[in-house]
DNA sequence: GGGTCCACTCAACGAGCGAT
DNA sequence: ATCGCTCGTTGAGTGGACCC
């Protein structure tokens, strides 16, 4: 997944869930941060920051925020990169769990939900909900960053996809490289983290892939070892 | 009065949709 | 094709209800 124009920066302090301010070329700017989420370990004063520049003059801001660096690890922040990342890979036939699929189609209705993806592979047929990982502790890839209620609906809808026969995967794409492992991240979301676990026994895959962040580029790259317990 | 809980609103943006 | 509107996103902040 490619990106427009970049311009390098400093963060100076997270304004709102939505606003940052950042210094770029020395200059004090407002940067529109393209994920809601805590992001407490990356958003932290004076890190090296990476903007996408927009032209789009309806915004309020000129610059989004889409890469923080973090112990000289670069992290995708972008909440939205995931979806469009494993939608290409999945394309291109790049996920080797699905192997090359006949047709794959974005934010699929399935009873109350949406999933993020949705596949055809001979006379199978799957969902797949995506989520990006950027949350890291001692090499582990940790998700959520935050309770998520949402995302344990999600888990719950997936294993009712399973029972009315269809395949159901979850990937959770860590938005940097240089993580051994995905787990869930039991302190913060005991509900979640079990939903998880009892989701992969009824039949959910559950997958992680880290990803390469390259200056104005996103790409899936290595599987990582996912421990549920 | 102080503390806790809940419902609600708000923020910036992109996507999707209907109207023109 | 272009527009304007609505919706979804999720934590912070606010105000009201409630209990001690």
């Amino acid at each position: 997944m490619k990106y427009g124009e970049i311009v390098h920066g400093k963060l100076h302090r997270r304004v709102n869930r939505f606003i940052a301010e950042v210094f770029i070329h020395g200059k004090k700017e407002a940067a529109h941060i393209k994920n809601t989420g805590r992001l407490t370990e990356l958003l932290q004063p004076d890190a090296d920051v990476r903007l996408e520049v927009s032209d789009n003059p309806n915004r309020k801001t000129k610059y989004s925020l889409i890469a923080v660096c973090k112990n000289h690890i670069w992290v995708n922040i972008d909440s939205q990169a995931p979806n469009t990342v494993v939608f290409e890979a999945i394309a291109a036939g790049k996920v080797k769990e699905l192997g090359m699929v006949n047709m794959v189609k974005r934010e699929v209705p399935f009873g109350d939900s949406r999933f993020d993806l949705y596949f055809e592979k001979g006379n199978e047929s799957g969902f797949i909900e995506v989520k990006g990982v950027t949350l890291e502790k001692n090499g582990l890839a940790l998700f959520p960053d935050a309770p998520t209620s949402r995302g344990t609906k999600h888990i719950l809808e997936l294993a009712k996809a399973v029972q009315k026969g269809y395949s159901a995967t979850i990937l959770f794409v860590v938005q940097m490289k240089g993580c051994s492992t995905f787990t869930p991240n039991k302190e913060m979301d005991k509900t979640f983290s079990e939903s998880l676990l009892k989701a992969a026994q009824q039949g959910v895959q559950i997958l992680a892939y880290d990803a390469i962040v390259k200056v104005d580029e996103l790409v899936l790259d290595d599987p990582l070892p996912v421990v549920l317990s």
